[in-house]
RNA sequence: CGGGGUGUAGCGCAGUCCGGUUAGCGCACCUGCUUUGGGAGCAGGGGGUCCCAAGUUCGAAUCUUGGUACCCCGACCA
């Protein structure tokens, strides 16, 4: 019987099919009736929702609050910015009715063909359009100024081919659109998002994120700048995990946005747009699981410790729940979720496997020895290793034990991508390394023509302009032109 | 849209080449007893338009034709 969910572990070649997998049986979501879309199930919810609250409280921190603008974009506006609506009109679903009748042939229901819409509605792929067209209405003072909005949403962009949580039809995601009276303004508010993205990914996901800018191909459609936060999977390909974009006056003036300024002149607005998504559970999944399963990092996981009862008789169930009791009300007035499963139709070894397939941190076990010996059993998730300690402060015992995990996964992280990163100086050698995975650090003459050569000749794309580290400059490993600094060239999700 | 693969019980599959009793196995589910410190054992039980349609045949899960759905690899992907 075990040997069903063992399967699992066999890190098949194919590391989509394992992932897959995974997802589904950590019960997390699974594939829905619509091709493309997601059921995202209440334990994988659970994460999000961790997840949506630490980020909407680190918005709210910087200054944001939140609104909520419509699903439906009426089309005309997509095609006021002619790079965004470039980037996006391949990739619409479109309301054509807004009616259905009985079909008269047969059984079911038809369109209406009398309902159809004068201007068809575009099920928003991203919100610039309709929120700048409101924005219109909002600005008319810079004292107007600065606007900083964000919205928790659910987006839809027919996408060809998808991958739970990585690449779906429908996700959500948070999109946080500001509007502000000066150039410097709005690309300070772009970067300082940027940085509570990646504070955000190595804090709570303990998922190390390298900051950089997107070259001119990867840039957003419609962006002036786009930045980005890329992490690195374990099978060394390269995760956009967050993108933050300075705009610019594009949209301003596609949507005709002007504000008087302080000296009574009137000017465009400047933009900023940024956002994540349920790309993100993806990227906690991928990041840290292993061959038993997920692995959550405590901060994020809804539960942080289990408790499981080892007894073997009805009488010793209740001495054990007595003994519980009080830890479990200790670990909530600390703040530490915690559940105690002493449901009688799961033997302990079924338990122990599947709350590690779910990647709950820590689990603890009591029965008849430790009762003798007033101990328990700790088991921590990211090493599988298990001590038995004492009872006493076995609290503050185990919160020491989840900060201490949460820093663990998060280096094991890092070194996984530290050894899978390296610096080449030929497209030979950069041909070579590419196949093996990971991150290359070469130098690039800047130019999208031969950006996109390499891309054609070795499926790896430049991730990023890394913001921070070396800046020597050098020679393009391609044309041998000059180049600024070197670049991340990845294969990518 | 190209290449490959798969549709048989809730899930995973065998059977298909070479047509032939009542379509089979594992897991899950239900009942009972024994169990419970790493995915329990035994016994009994329920559950099937064999993806759809047409054809060949005395007889089709199996052969033929057409359709359809899903998966993987590409193309595509702020």
């Amino acid at each position: 019987m075990a040997k069903e969910l063992k399967d699992l572990t066999k890190r098949a070649e194919n590391y989509s099919q394992w992932y897959n997998e995974l997802v589904v049986k950590a019960d997390l979501a699974e594939q829905s009736a619509v091709r493309g879309c997601m059921v995202i199930k209440p334990y994988g919810y659970a994460i999000w929702e961790k997840m949506q609250r630490q980020l909407d409280k680190m918005f709210k921190d910087t200054g944001h609050v939140n609104a909520y603008f419509p699903l439906l974009i009426p089309k005309s506006f997509l095609s006021k910015e002619a790079d965004h609506v470039e980037g996006f009109a391949k990739e619409c679903a479109v309301v054509t009715h807004y009616r259905l009748k009985n079909d008269p042939d047969g059984r079911g229901v038809v369109v209406d063909p009398d309902a159809r819409l004068e201007e068809e509605l575009i099920i928003r792929p991203t919100s610039e359009t309709i929120i700048w067209n409101t924005y219109k209405n909002w600005i008319k003072s810079y004292r107007d100024l600065p606007i900083l909005c964000n919205q928790w949403a659910n987006v839809f962009r027919w996408e060809m081919r998808t991958r739970m949580f990585l690449r779906t039809a429908e996700f959500l995601w948070q999109e946080g659109h500001t509007a502000h009276a000066t150039k410097e303004e709005a690309m300070e508010e772009a970067v300082r998002m940027l940085n509570v993205y990646a504070e955000f990914a190595e804090k709570y996901m303990a998922v190390p994120v390298i900051k950089g800018v997107k070259s001119a191909n990867e840039r957003f459609a419609g962006a002036l700048e786009t930045y980005t936060i890329e992490a690195m999977m374990q099978d060394g390909k390269a995760l956009q995990s967050g993108t933050s974009h300075f705009l610019g006056q594009n949209f301003a003036k596609a949507f005709d946005v002007k504000f008087i300024n302080k000296n009574n002149e009137l000017e465009y607005v400047w933009a900023t747009s940024w956002g994540v998504s349920t790309r993100l559970m993806g990227a906690l999944i991928m990041t840290h699981s292993d061959d038993n399963g997920l692995v959550l990092p405590p901060h994020l996981a809804p539960i942080q410790v289990v408790i499981i009862p080892i007894y073997k008789s009805m009488e010793q169930l209740e001495v054990i729940n007595d003994k519980v009791a009080p830890i479990v009300e200790k670990f909530k007035s600390m703040g530490i979720s915690v559940k105690y499963d002493n449901a009688d139709n799961k033997r302990p070894g079924f338990k122990f496997a599947d709350y590690e397939l779910k990647g709950v941190p820590v689990r603890l076990a009591l029965g008849a020895r430790d009762l003798e010996n007033n101990t328990i059993e700790v088991m921590r998730r990211d090493t599988l290793e298990k001590v038995t300690v004492s009872l006493d402060n076995i609290e503050e015992y185990v919160a020491n034990l989840l900060e201490e995990m949460q820093a663990n996964i998060y280096q094991k992280a890092l070194q996984l991508r530290e050894s899978k990163t390296t610096t080449v100086d030929t497209y030979d050698e950069f041909k070579e390394k590419i196949e093996e995975g990971g991150f290359i650090l070469a130098h690039w003459d800047g130019t999208p023509e031969t950006e996109e050569k390499i891309k054609q000749e070795t499926k790896a794309t430049i991730r990023c302009i890394p913001l921070d580290g070396d800046k020597t400059p050098g020679k393009c490993m391609v044309t041998g032109k000059p180049s600024a600094q070197r670049v991340i060239f990845a294969r990518n999700y």
